[in-house]
DNA sequence: CATGAATGAGCATTCATTCAT
DNA sequence: TATGAATGAATGCTCATTCAT
């Protein structure tokens, strides 16, 4: 019985090296510079090994990306209850999501702008962490309007509207992060999130969203 | 005569067809995974041919992303002429922006999604067309300050703030196009645009951005 | 215990036809006509494979030299120990040294004619093997010159001076086994090679060399 | 009448003026560095062009070592002239034969170290110039055997050992010329010239070369 | 469980060469 | 006479993946 407890553990233990190799080496040269090898030779197993643990390449980002994102919903959970008040929660949630894209581009880039990872997964199911974390924005907006700090727009458009603009601001964020852009007069990036903050939040407070039509 | 003509003529429209094919190619399978080889392989030309037009797949790229530009920039111009106030302006010249990304999704994508394009070419120089794409922006902002439509916030700070939201918006816009995206509850795609730009048009109108502390 | 050693032999096995696919490739057609593809179907495997034994091409090449280089010192050592006295020490070892670049045609082209070959590997570092090689001509001029056998010119001279000369008879014996130099009446080539021997000799024997004047 | 040959005239020039591109990228990068579209680039021609005046690029390497071959003739003819005695004349030669190849480097390795070119044209047919080269070492051999310079050795022995050992020398001697030989402990190249011909002049002065056995 | 060995497919790029005009 | 356009074949090298052991 120890011995098979032993061994799972082990097995585990592998799995997780892996994972984070394979993390790290995104995270320090990007995907399209992440090879099985690579990471097999950061851990010192054989690339074969790699195939006892994950499928395929596939499998293995979706690891990453799930972790990632239960990360990522972890820490804005825990961002939002800092707040005295339902706006400041809703805006400690959208900086920390920011942020957290900011602070992990390289998970933030595979998950919206690589085709590597197709959504399609555990994470973006009904209940999924995918789906958690815009719950947390849904929830944010509808707290906001039942206290009246917002006008009573339609939560589902508030939220995915919402979430349009801060993607933006990750993605450009990131964008200003790499050196090169240089050519582009970039505002101390830190500046720029709270403008755009202050913009989004003074939006969602004057202004009235309707449902859809149909 | 007309043989010198023609023979321009031919020679324009296969370094069109490069050019569509690969931007095609570069959605399809994401920058990554185009080869010189695939897009030859598309307009059933050889590989060797795509070096008669392109030096190398840089300049291929950077190609892409002029002509995508130049394109961009005119319609934006056109757009926010037909307007009769400011504010207006402004709205319709970002609704055209993100139009423009969603009906060259492609092209948005290459330039602002990939590490392919890295912008260090002519077109980001001091007065390339993103540049003066992005004067657009600034004037469009300008006005609005100077009617008063929108308070004295600082220019570049708004202009860069804006253009993070609704690079966002176009992102989204576009991903939300995307089978592999379905998970997600999407509301119409017109209807969270125009959501969208209320926000950010009401914040603009509804907060005073100061210029960056350094 | 078996299998370990059947796996290395058999690994040291496709080491050494890779090397010998190699070596024959370069001289049949030429060392800039010699590419990993036609040395990977010669041996009937993947070009890829080739990889697994030798980093890259200049490796391989690298390889061949030192294989050379070994088997020649170790000839011509054992052909110097076969003599009576240094005279005769010094011919036999000349002898040996021609002989091997004829046996060897292929090895001996890589390393001494073409561009190939850099000689800044281990093989020419200040112990590597080709210096222990020409160690041996050095010594043996060196031996003549104390017994008087031949007068007390400069032994450095006298041993580079000296192993020009039989370089040139290696590399015409070559030549004049080729087909390709058939327009040349050459003489039978044992012949040339004994008579290229007696005049290096009697050259040593009748002129006294000295050093370099700086 | 005069038209066609100021045609002639135009298309002898073009022939030279290819043939000098082709030498100088020779001399400049090495045979394996020039190509057909190099030489079309330097002379401002289209790469089809040079197939009208050289079927293919052996045709043109060929064409370069008869230029070669010619201007070695020359000048060894002009160097020996310059002797009182038939020694003196016999060293001119060589050393002029040795020199050629030194200020030549890329020519002489085309003609006698790549497979490149293979001897078996005009240049080497009975009265090629190649012949006629060697024909005054020949000449020159007897004429030292004549007025007893030399002892009565045999003449095509003694030439055709000669040329070898001077080969070897010009081998060597542009070997020593390049950086990539700096492991070995290379002499002054002008002193080891002079002294490999001390050494082959006194051989020959000093031994009597029998004509082979069959 | 882990791997050493192997590979087919792919990459960007360059080449000598052809041919219609 | 000269060429612009095109290409098939080749280059060194890397990759994800498989499989017998």
């Amino acid at each position: 019985m120890g011995v098979l407890e032993r061994r799972a553990r082990e097995k585990e233990a592998l799995r997780s090296k892996i994972l984070e190799a394979a993390t790290s080496l995104f995270v320090e040269q990007g995907y399209e510079n992440v090879s099985i090898r690579k990471i097999a030779d950061r851990i010192e197993y054989s690339p074969a090994t790699i195939y006892l643990y994950f499928k395929d390449k596939a499998e293995l980002i979706t690891a990453i990306c799930e972790d990632a994102f239960g990360e990522m919903l972890e820490q804005i959970g825990a961002a939002k209850d800092g707040a005295s008040d339902p706006v400041q929660s809703l805006r400690l949630g959208l900086r920390c999501y920011i942020q957290f894209g900011l602070s992990h581009p390289n998970h933030y880039l595979i998950i919206f702008a690589t085709q590597a990872y197709d959504g399609t997964d555990a994470t973006c199911k009904p209940n999924g962490l995918a789906m958690q974390t815009f719950d947390l924005l849904r929830d944010s907006i509808r707290s906001c309007i039942q206290v009246g700090a917002i006008p009573p727009s339609d939560v589902e458009t508030a939220a995915q509207a919402t979430w349009m603009t801060v993607h933006g601001v990750t993605m450009l964020g990131i964008a200003a992060g790499n050196q090169s852009c240089d050519n582009f007069p970039w505002l101390d990036r830190t500046h720029l999130i709270e403008s755009a903050l202050d913009v989004i939040i003074a939006g969602l407070r004057n202004c009235t969203l309707p449902p859809p039509v149909r």
